[in-house]
DNA sequence: CGACTTGTATCAAGGCCTTGGTGCAAGGGT
DNA sequence: ACCCTTGCACCAAGGCCTTGATACAAGTCG
């Protein structure tokens, strides 16, 4: 059998399949799985393992470049852009500000927030 | 002039007319402006102040139904739920458990995602 | 410098979701 | 018991989004 494919999609899902590849090369970029420089496949080659339309990968990579975890060159490839440590924190930060935001207007107080959030980290078990 | 609309509907925005409604409409009950027992509009009169379809308003206040936000009773209009205490405090810990689960998927440790809400929520601006 | 690799642009086709409008059913209030 | 209020179901029309396929442009590499 070859290598694990590294992307996945479920034309099952309610998601559209562009999306679906976006988000999870999104992921292994935030996580470090894809480190910096490294080369994703093609979109011709990724389009015929999935048994998609070159396009439909090409807006993936597109979107991707745009919120700067990828970039891009005609001819040379499609690579993990270098400055994912910056990005991880703006991330991180934008995260916590969505979550903040919806706690203030749930009225939840700053320290019930944190609790909640706590016990959530030791409770955690992946619902996937 | 009447009094202040309890909810509006902006059309130029992306998001469908039945989704501003019921977001809004479970905002004002999660926060307590909306109090247990309240009664809203009939579809009808919601739908022709917002010029809007009566089935457009009707589906908001079904799904409402279903999460639990509200009751209603054929004849008898439709009111805010009694138990949103409770329902609150599930919505809470949902809520946090997509937070730690992102913030798991990141890498983030426990005391750095703690950090980062206690910053967010400390700087916190509406951003609406 | 030239052929090849690779991403981009474009446009039509198809599907999914949302909306309007109308008639119906259920329950409430007098 | 009756009439009225109110939510619900249904169906067709319209719009937005996504996809496929193809032709094109821009770099790369020998």
């Amino acid at each position: 059998m070859t290598t694990e494919p590294l992307i996945t999609v479920d034309s099952d899902q309610p998601v559209p399949p562009y999306v679906q590849i976006r988000d999870q090369i999104a992921d292994l970029v935030s996580t470090g799985s894809l480190t910096a420089g490294t080369r994703l496949p093609p979109v011709r080659q990724l389009a015929a393992d999935l048994g998609l339309a070159t396009g439909t990968v090409a807006r993936a990579y597109q979107e991707l470049e745009a919120t700067g975890h990828l970039e891009t060159r005609r001819g040379g490839g499609t690579r993990v852009a270098p400055h994912h440590g910056k990005r991880r924190a703006d991330v991180l930060r934008q995260h916590a500000e969505d979550f903040a935001t919806t706690m203030r207007r749930l009225g939840v107080t700053h320290d019930e927030a944190l609790a909640a959030v706590s016990t959530a980290f030791t409770t955690a078990l992946p619902r996937r």
